[in-house]
DNA sequence: GATTTGGATGACACCGGTTACCATTTCCCG
DNA sequence: CGGGAAATGGTAACCGGTGTCATCCAAATC
């Protein structure tokens, strides 16, 4: 029983996983030749790719993607950074991802970060770095930081940034276009009739926080309608800076009759903050929000938001990264759209 | 200039990434050395280790992940398996997770997953195997198959269990204790004096459903009270669910003037029912939730739940997967446990 | 019919580590 | 001081793929 083990004695185990050396032995090729067609090459017979094809069938065999990474010098894995505390944000995000990733060999890593950490940067280079990767998708604020992109190119790692506005070449950007959705929110709202609007921003180190307003503001004025400046204040896309903003807006005479709020969180913040002063929404005030995340109809009164098409995002991001982008969907679902509940009414004709 | 390049002739670009021959040669030493000194081997004298790990930090060397897991037969990634749609709860348990994975070498590949789907316990083998996963995480309600625990084993793959019960040997088991915390939730209603209470459960494919109950149960019990059979219904930890069920509840008469729900979505949904038949919260029916997501402090009245540890759960069970455990922690941390908000009260003394 | 041409295939080194096994050195003891 | 065990380092094979380049062969060209 000391014989040594020859290739001729069959699989050690029978649980042995197959690897290529096993399919290229049955189907009489060279390892080379199988590679070539686990790697789609168009220089191998097509008799010849359908013997193999049958035997990798009938062995249920898959490339270990270690081993095909590492001769690669690339790992099959895409990353996700992001430092969006926004738990909904940020699964529709993944799913999304995952949505594209399917059936590609890649995996997903995510990798939460913090932007304000003295140590982002390098941690971020050393994860990509140490990984590997073949890919990351940056997600708002990240995205916004030319630094993250300098380095991904730095490292030779693609990579794919999502954000309100192009901040890049257009291969390495998703644009979620933000200022579209402004615009809707101002256009609803011009439409029911109101006059008094107020916006309650979000934190300047987003994007998002300007496109929303500029684009909000703009369809406001081409309406003949303008924001006052003292109805124009700046949140942080927090519950909390939502009924603080909220209360002072409330307190300001004029009132005013609508406000939109830069995120949802913000808008159940306003609509907290018109409760405690005792104001009916939709009847004193409407509030719109920003994203429809579930809290939007959990709410009372539910909220009028615009929909972000995250999920939808993240599947086109990951596209582009693979470069396996299709085309054939419909643009439009790539655009923030209007969802009208009930926190929005005509102002009161008093 | 067709001279082939040899070792001596230094790193072939000044990024090339130095590997474990430049360390092992600028050191003076064996590839299998420096190998021992990465793996911590205790064969190697201390002067040999501080020399290597010398060279190491000058260099700034990290071995190649991809590399060590090929020849280690294990890819260093840690899997987190779930089907648990909440946001709130998978982001939880990601950072979880990754607090437990910190400085470990390991990164996190998520894998969400449908218990329905007829090709599940397939594709969640396929992803494994195929992988080399090093070990999984499995929460609910993916944790409570015996089957795919199963197939982990057979993999030889490490798993752990996320689960409000122990359904396997400790090893593999991280318990909630969800019973405790349906406990809590009876010991606070029946101190408010209620009486006449309610519960609106889990599906039955969630074990947490039936340990959230018969905590509860248990615990009125004791205090002599009881849980009505008409007052015990089933939802399906949705928010429409919660609509519904709350609707009937407060249609009956007698009607509870409490309501326990099996998480906060539905708890939530129990709000909306009470506003909808014209009843206040807490004044004409307390509600109580489970989880204490981001949503229980966003309603109106704010929700008094009980709060699941997701995120320091996360933590143990991964560190538990990787063999290091570290015990100096309180357990109570681990336990669920009451917040009270508004949306509980003593019942009107009418 | 000899020579190109280019598709199809294979041999072999290599990616960057680890393990198995052997060789050497050091240390302890009789 | 010799013998043997323990400590330490080296060599080669291997993990499971891919890249480079040579080779083979059939069809195309002259």
């Amino acid at each position: 029983m000391s014989k040594p083990r020859t290739p001729e004695d069959g699989p050690a185990e029978s649980r042995r996983r197959p690897n290529i050396n096993d399919i290229a032995r049955l189907a009489g090729v060279s390892k080379k030749t199988v590679s070539r067609v686990i790697n789609a090459s168009p220089f191998v017979r097509a008799e010849t790719r359908e013997r193999i094809e049958a035997v990798i069938a009938e062995l249920g065999y898959a490339p270990d993607p270690q081993a095909r990474g590492l001769a690669y010098g690339r790992a099959f894995l895409i990353g996700l950074v992001y430092d969006n505390p926004n738990p909904q944000y940020v699964v529709n995000m993944q799913l999304g991802l995952l949505d594209g990733m399917k059936g590609s060999g890649f995996e997903l890593v995510v990798h939460p970060c913090d932007r304000a950490s003295p140590t982002f940067l390098e941690d971020l280079r050393s994860f990509v770095e140490r990984q590997r990767l073949f890919g990351v998708v940056l997600t708002p604020s990240v995205s916004e930081d030319e630094r993250a992109a300098t380095i991904m190119a730095d490292i030779g790692c693609a990579y794919v940034r999502v954000a309100s506005v192009s901040l890049d070449r257009p291969e390495h950007m998703i644009e979620t276009r933000d200022r579209l959705g402004g615009r809707e929110a101002a256009a609803h709202l011009a439409e029911l009739g109101h006059t008094l609007i107020a916006f309650v921003s979000g934190p300047p180190s987003f994007r998002s926080s300007h496109e929303r307003r500029s684009g909000f503001e703009e369809a406001l004025e081409e309406r003949g309608l303008h924001l006052a400046k003292a109805f124009a204040v700046e949140g942080a896309y927090t519950y909390e800076s939502g009924i603080e903003r909220g209360r002072e807006l409330l307190a300001m005479s004029p009132r005013p009759t609508a406000i939109f709020a830069g995120n949802d969180e913000m808008a159940a913040g306003v609509l907290q903050a018109a409760r405690q002063a005792g104001l009916s929404v939709p009847d004193d005030v409407s509030v719109v929000g920003f994203d429809d995340f579930q809290i939007a109809s959990r709410l009372w009164p539910t909220l009028t938001t615009v929909r972000t098409p995250t999920r939808e995002i993240g599947r086109l991001a990951v596209e582009r990264l693979m470069g396996r982008e299709d085309d054939g969907r419909d643009p439009k679902s790539r655009l923030p759209s209007l969802v009208v509940r009930e926190s929005t009414a005509p102002p009161r004709g008093d």
